[in-house]
DNA sequence: CGGCGGGCATGAAACGTTTCACAACCACTT
DNA sequence: AAGTGGTTGTGAAACGTTTCATGCCCGCCG
């Protein structure tokens, strides 16, 4: 159906060898040869058979990034940095969804492996997977996003979610609140409970006794619409709570739909912080302050150490990273 | 270095065919011999070459979709429906953002034609593309999304924007509205023109005389902050619109915004109507009423679209989908 | 007993590249 | 005239599958 190479170089002129050469090597053939085989290419619309290219060269130009939901801004954030050093780099890249299902990351990793991918940016839906670690022993570089790698025998980038909490934490003591509510998803993530225990750091640090100044309000998802609902409960309950921290953004935007809809004003009754400083943050009824994670640079980071492993998988060190976030004040506090 | 199905074969005293048959047509296999053979496959963690595959089968089994940009909502929910119905029949997805440049696209086409995707699933920077002709004609299925194509030459999938902004005025002039603010985008963009063209129209069956009820404010980009500004400006203006209706619901969220800090209340001094019903909108600081696009069905339909003309291409005939959009109704109007 | 058919396994060809050793040619130098 | 070196081009092997014609074995029927 489509040309091939073999038909390029019969309508040339010339060998297979040459055309291969014109297409990767052009500087090796003459140029009136060259401009032939051009010609050739022009003329028969052809286009390279990558799957015969890859046999051949035993590895492809491609990496695959797994993430657990692409409707969540900060992996969005994430596989645009990925892509950017990606596609400078003349690699695609093969982007997946796993919707937090662990029979779609198996799926994706045999995927993924089975077109030999040169390596896979992940982050997992569980703490260890069989699968992935039979990809890594067969020699696939892995790095692991919004991880940490307990065991050090791989890459991975992660955020400390600890000081960011600890950096909320400071903030909103120092602007004189003595009670906080904490709004966040299940404390059963990681996330979750890191940020709590650095916001505990950080009441404490204060002078104040983390089990009295601190509420914990747990709500089961992380979500705007459990946010509010959680928030009006809170409101109506009488509480005396001046501030509330919450474990991300969307949340943080529930409460203060709740706040507007119980005629509470923000900051003045209830200062509102929140996490991840999403781009709609600025932009709220009340521009929200948050805690900012770099994550664009998270997904620049992790495919340079991706690419630097694998070209050089001999000398490479794997290396744990962690960036520290960073707090933007706006409007609601 | 990975073990191939020759290694396999060896190890299992069998043949490669056979195991090629395990692998494909394990019911052609004796049972004993299977066994074996999954045996050899475990034990030397053999995981398939789909370059190989696809190179001797001539076709591969993965899909690509090009969309302008997955930070937004739209197209995000788009890619889930898309992806649905392709994990489902067991086809990888190439998920490929051009950031709207012609240059991305254009390289995104390049790759996935090298690697023989079935098909290609594709919002267009621009209205037409010589390398998007190039691979349609070449024999690869394509089809267009949230785009109609005016030849016919290959299916497409897209919204009524008209309808869409008719219903919006429609329910504007219904509520007793007779001075609307259409906040949009660059008018150049079809969809916003559409949008106007369907709000005139309703507002011409309300008996009003367009060009006095409507008041057109057209911001550069459909953006938050961008609303934020232009509505602010409008509202200090001493305005006697009683309402908005925005081209996105990201223009609406900023007009909140302005509408809050200028201390008007939503929907007793201002009503406001966004456009695209982003899972967002319904949890804004006062929900928002919005025109809702079938986003997911349009992704799975243009799915479906395109793999019933890559499983029959010659009785395939190409359709031209147009979805209606629907109005729902929060506590914003 | 001879022949036949079904169930399984085999071996080789083919897919479209890349790569590499080698050949052909030319221009110089000795 | 022979040798040297450089520039271009050639042809065949190899990559790991799938597929298909072929062959083998066994049991059954006549």
């Amino acid at each position: 159906m489509a040309a091939s190479i073999k038909d390029v170089a019969e309508r040339a002129g010339v060998s297979i060898g040459t055309v291969s050469n014109v297409l990767n090597r052009p500087e090796k053939v003459a140029a009136t040869t060259r401009e032939q085989v051009l010609a050739a290419i022009a003329e028969l619309g052809f286009v390279r058979n990558s799957s015969a290219a890859q046999l051949r060269a035993g590895t492809s130009r491609s990496l695959g990034l797994i993430v657990l939901d692409m409707a969540n801004p900060f992996f969005q954030d994430v596989a645009k940095g990925v892509e950017d050093v990606a596609t400078e780099l003349g690699y695609a890249l093969m982007l997946c969804n796993t919707d937090e299902r662990a029979s779609r990351e198996n799926w994706y990793l045999q995927v993924l492996e089975e077109q030999r991918v040169r390596g896979v940016l992940i982050t997992p839906v569980s703490v260890s997977s069989e699968r992935l670690d039979a990809l890594r022993r067969r020699g696939t570089p892995t790095v692991l996003v919004d991880r940490h790698d307990p065991r050090g025998d791989c890459c991975s980038v992660a955020v400390d979610d600890i000081a960011g909490g600890e950096i909320a934490g400071a903030h909103l003591t120092s602007l004189g609140h003595r009670r906080i509510a904490f709004v966040t998803g299940p404390l059963s993530l990681r996330q979750c409970a890191d940020r709590l225990a650095g916001l505990r750091r950080a009441v404490t640090a204060a002078g104040l006794d983390p089990d009295r100044a601190i509420e914990v309000v747990e709500a089961p998802a992380l979500k705007a619409r459990i946010g509010y609902e959680h928030a009006r409960k809170l409101f109506e309950s009488g509480t005396d709570v001046q501030a509330a921290f919450c474990a991300n953004d969307l949340l943080a935007l529930g409460v203060l739909r709740a706040a507007v809809s119980t005629g509470r004003r923000v900051p003045d009754d209830i200062a509102l912080l929140g996490y991840d400083d999403i781009e709609f943050a600025a932009d709220a009824a009340v521009p929200l302050s948050s805690v900012r994670q770099p994550t664009v640079q998270i997904g620049r980071t992790a495919a340079r150490l991706l690419l630097e492993e694998c070209d050089s998988p001999t000398t490479h060190a794997h290396q744990q990273v962690m960036f520290k976030p960073e707090l933007v004040v706006r409007e609601s506090t």
